[in-house]
DNA sequence: CGGCTGACTCTGG
DNA sequence: TCCAGAGCCAGCC
């Protein structure tokens, strides 16, 4: 039989293909990603976000925190650099230092992808 | 094969 | 409205 399941390659491989997907001046949740991709949590998201090699092509600084903020982790510089970009995208932030979602948030991947990537689309 | 390590989210008080 | 606690999974030594 075919082996085009997504679970025929390591998880975070699938997040990271996934993540490819938002386009620039979107942002996508961690929880989003986590929903898309099926069986996943939300931390795993985050997880495969922090094992990205330095000069990755995935567009990391697109996915933030349920509440549209940058998660703080170790490396403080990663999160100025993450804010950097966005702005150079054109997404703003408020006062409060969060995104706006209702204007930013990305609608996720199209019903045709989700499909070549034998996930369920009904997400 | 056991243990360690990570960039989240939700619920209740 | 804010804070604390629980749930959770794969990779790599």
């Amino acid at each position: 039989m075919k082996t085009e399941s997504p679970l025929d390659k390591p998880i975070y491989a699938l997040i990271r293909d996934i993540v490819r997907q938002i386009p620039a001046g979107r942002v996508a949740t961690y929880g989003q990603i986590a929903s898309i991709a099926g069986k996943c949590t939300p931390r795993m998201v985050g997880y495969t976000m922090s094992g990205l090699p330095k000069g990755s092509d995935v567009p990391w600084q697109r996915v933030v925190n349920a509440a549209g903020e940058i998660s703080p982790r170790g490396n403080f510089e990663s999160t100025l650099i993450q804010r950097d970009r966005l702005e150079a995208e054109g997404i703003t932030f408020q006062e409060d230092g969060s995104i706006k979602l209702d204007d930013f948030l990305w609608a996720g991947p199209e019903w045709g992808w989700l499909v070549e990537q034998g996930l369920n689309p009904e997400i």
